[in-house]
RNA sequence: GGAGAGAUGGCCGAGAUGGUCGAAGGCGGUCGCCUGCUAAGCGAUUAAGCGAGCAAAACUCGCUUCGAGGGUUCGAAUCCCUCUCUCUCCGCCA
């Protein structure tokens, strides 16, 4: 396939197993037919055969020629005949291109094929709770919103986040903004210094080839914040650039497990959500968030995954916020995902867990889209590598669930002890 | 933004007048020899992708790839066009 025929399932898998493919995608709710794939692989196969046939000849006789030149005869007649063979291989080129690229596009589109540890369902209902962590605080008196807290406060402010910006925008202040900051860095310098993760401070636009690679387009461009006339969408969570620093590269077998993170803004078009969390920190269009990601070899990923989620729920057992784990189900995959571990930290006013953080093994599926290989010994044919990737933590979502989780009877706000250090020396916001 | 230079294999780097150039040479890596050990030295080897053959690995053969795309030509790393990126100088700027 052309470069950059990045493919997110391996052809010949497909073209082996299409029962098994096809199977596994409709367990994932996927309409997918590989019928038309498969016709258009065999028809790729066919062409690219005859084209090099024709390409062979064209190379041995043009050497044929070099050499009657050079020995003073007159190569007219071969000269005309390899005209009208190279006519056809532009020609026979260009069909060859069309099929390619359509297989492509159906390649593109298909999501990765779930884990076996994944359960089937068929909506968010079927997650299981694989383990709760902490004790939902109960409260003597009707705990308030995050949204009511942070207005009495004075640190959050959505109006004006509103008028300079829109819906979905919000003005942290005083010691909100400085709360933001503080969660930035005590989970950055838990994961660089306790974790063993390298720290990261990657650019928060990307060209289009990275979000081809971790999976965001073709198909949900709608999800994206893209600058007008050019190349640069914004990042969407950090995962986009820090898996594709190594995009087209092949790392060493010493390199692995490589674990970087990284804290970026986050911008997100939101489309298809109007209505839902329109208040709060929950929902916005930019939000700040630590991500981790890693590049495992096969073989480590799952145990991989393990880590890493556990690296997450540190954050959230340092803070001492109440949190459970869900195994997303086939329903609710992402479609990069093989398997997938939701955090979901208990949210007084909601009277429910939310999400704040998302666990993922994408297994070979970016590697594949973004060519990220390693060599598994000094000779060895380069690999796919298996990336993985989670929220540690999402930061706004945090701040929300600090003010629910901690706040007091008279309106004030204590603060986690582990923050204390970063918001020089304070106990309460008041 | 203006002017100029450049992009070649893991890295460095050569490649007038297009024709065994997948690419000299060096470094690095690997294997062997030599050596009491190390260093040095000697020899060999060392790109990737795709396809065909094979049950498969090994292997064999073919095609493609010298920043990307297009053009000229029987034939392009080499000639022409467009784009991207890098570097230097000037301007501007946090």
């Amino acid at each position: 396939m052309a470069r950059g025929g990045s493919t997110m399932l391996d052809i010949k898998y497909v073209r082996s197993n299409p029962e098994v493919v096809e199977e596994a995608l409709v367990r994932r709710g996927a309409r997918v037919s590989l019928d038309e794939f498969l016709t258009l692989e065999e028809q790729r196969r066919a062409r690219l055969v005859e084209v090099e046939q024709l390409k062979n000849l064209r190379n041995v006789v043009s050497e044929e020629i070099a050499r009657l030149k050079k020995s003073g005869q007159n190569p007219e007649d071969l000269v005309l005949q390899m005209r009208d063979t190279s006519l056809r291989i532009k020609q026979q080129d260009e069909q060859l291109r069309e099929v390619e690229s359509a297989l492509e596009q159906i390649l593109l589109e298909i999501p990765n094929i779930p884990h076996l540890t994944v359960p089937v369902g068929n909506s968010e209902a079927d997650n299981p709770v694989v383990r709760k962590w902490g004790e939902p605080a109960n409260f003597t008196f009707t705990p308030r919103a995050h949204w009511d807290i942070g207005e009495s406060l004075d640190i959050l402010d959505f109006a004006r986040g509103s008028k300079i910006a829109g819906a979905r925008f919000t003005v942290y202040k005083g010691w909100g903004a400085r709360l933001e900051r503080a969660l930035v860095n005590y989970m950055l310098d838990l994961h660089t210094e306790k974790h063993g993760y390298q720290e990261i401070f990657p650019p928060f636009m990307v060209n289009r080839q990275c979000m081809i690679g971790t999976g965001q387009l073709p198909k949900f461009a709608e999800d994206m914040f893209h600058i007008e006339n050019t190349d640069y969408y914004l990042v969407p969570t950090a995962e986009v650039p820090l898996t594709n620093l190594f995009r087209e590269e092949i790392l060493d077998d010493h390199q692995l497990p490589l674990k970087i993170t990284a804290y970026t803004a986050c911008f997100r078009a939101e489309a298809g959500a109007a209505g839902r969390d329109t208040r709060g920190l929950i929902r916005q269009h930019q939000f700040n968030k630590i991500e981790l990601v890693k590049f495992s070899r096969p073989e480590d990923s799952y145990a991989e995954l393990e880590s890493l989620t556990a690296d997450a729920e540190q954050v959230l057992q340092g803070l001492g916020l109440p949190y459970q784990v869900i195994n997303l189900c086939t329903a609710d995959l992402g479609f990069s995902a093989a398997k997938t571990y939701d955090l979901e930290v208990w949210l007084p006013s909601f009277q429910t867990y939310r999400e704040i953080s998302s666990c993922s093994n994408f297994e070979d599926f970016q590697a594949r889209r973004a060519n990220i290989r390693y060599r598994p010994g000094p000779k060895a044919k380069p690999q796919f590598v298996h990336t993985l990737n989670g929220s540690g933590l999402a930061v706004g979502r945090t701040v929300a669930a600090i003010l629910e989780n901690y706040q007091q009877p008279d309106g004030t706000v204590i603060i986690p002890e582990v923050l204390r250090p970063y918001m020089g020396g304070r106990e309460r916001i008041i």
